[in-house]
DNA sequence: GTTGCGACCAACCGATCGTGCTATTTTGCG
DNA sequence: CGCAAAATAGCACGATCGGTTGGTCGCAAC
């Protein structure tokens, strides 16, 4: 890899922090440059466009986040542990890094009212996201830890809901409780699908 | 009511149009002035400043919230039909609009790491929501309708987990079935607080 | 009829925006 | 080393940003 790659995959983890905190759109090249330390036009010899540096953002933020979350959680056997995992993992991709907070979240509220192609990386970005959660839940009823019957898009509509409850409790109204009662929810939608133990 | 106050509640009316694509941030006051119809120095006279404007706007989208959601609501007797109206209203609060979608959880992920007056008073606006809807579903508790010991702060939470996978199933996702997806997820959270209905 | 005031506007300010074009420096290879 | 290529910086551009200034217009009070 040569110095070029690595300056600007150096330039898209300073990008993906401002964005935190300003949004994407609020990342302005100069700003970037400076938090990056090289001239705006430095910085700017790395893409052909805002817009384009914006996809790249969202690529690589998609791309940690599948080395983070999914990829150990499918290491783990299906069924049970591998949604337990995949659970885990998600919540603590919630609550750390710095600001906390799922930066998906924030870019698909920035996103969802603007075409684009930033858009479109964003969208395919969830709907891989959302498939992985349906596929893992249908494994657990094949498995037999769920009700063969369970709705697996209901589920994963649901895991979604309490996992962005946890982002707007954790970041918004920053309740230390959040984690715990984030568990509690998930507990709870855990409970209305798996087996009782005493059919197993 | 002057001129002056009819021109400006106009203003606001556009912002709040203008925010639901580009942000609060995002509304520069050309492009508003240019919506409203108004010079820059024309519509910048009503505001001191354009964080003042901004609060305002915030100030006048909770005022809005209230008239359609919260009130309506509360001329309900306590107990079921008050939750259900909340209920109601509120997905339809979601669900209608151009855009469509509940500006508060954009605005709630745009500013939820910018402190300041805007996320001040956008913090108010949420705890009194939250608030209202745990006192509604203390009100079912008294009422018979809800278990006696069920954890209102809880219910809130969930219910605005649902509410936010609505949210985001609409806008981002664009999936028709949105609602029936909401409900039904709002129903199974609902029968695990109903009392059963042999022991009412 | 003129005086005073609220509503509004054109022109402008310095700063910053994204984006080119042209050096200049740095790097890696022979 | 020397030298081409890659990486970065300097500089300037038109546009737009939030905000200011000075002033015009319509209307109501006197």
């Amino acid at each position: 890899m040569g110095k070029g790659e690595h300056t600007r995959t150096q330039i898209i983890e300073h990008a993906i922090t401002l964005a935190r905190t300003v949004g994407l759109e609020g990342v302005s090249l100069g700003a970037l440059a400076e938090s990056a330390g090289l001239s705006k036009s430095g910085l700017f010899a790395h893409f052909k466009s805002k817009k384009a540096l914006q996809v790249d953002v969202v690529e690589a933020a998609a791309e940690f986040f599948s080395a983070v979350v999914v990829r150990p959680a499918l290491r783990q056997p299906r069924g049970e542990s591998r949604l337990r995992a995949l659970f885990d993992n998600y919540l603590r991709w919630i609550g750390s890094g710095a600001p906390s907070g799922c930066i998906f979240m924030s870019l698909n509220h920035e996103f969802d009212d603007r075409p684009g192609p930033v858009r479109d990386r964003l969208l395919q970005s969830q709907k891989d996201w959302r498939n992985t959660i349906k596929t893992v839940a249908q494994h657990a009823c094949e498995a037999g830890y769920f009700h063969s019957d369970t709705d697996c898009d209901q589920f994963a509509f649901e895991f979604m809901g309490v996992s962005m409850a946890y982002d707007y409790t954790l970041k918004m109204l920053q309740n230390p409780q959040a984690e715990s009662i984030t568990i509690k929810a998930y507990d709870a939608l855990l409970q209305r699908c798996v087996m009782p133990p005493d059919q197993v």
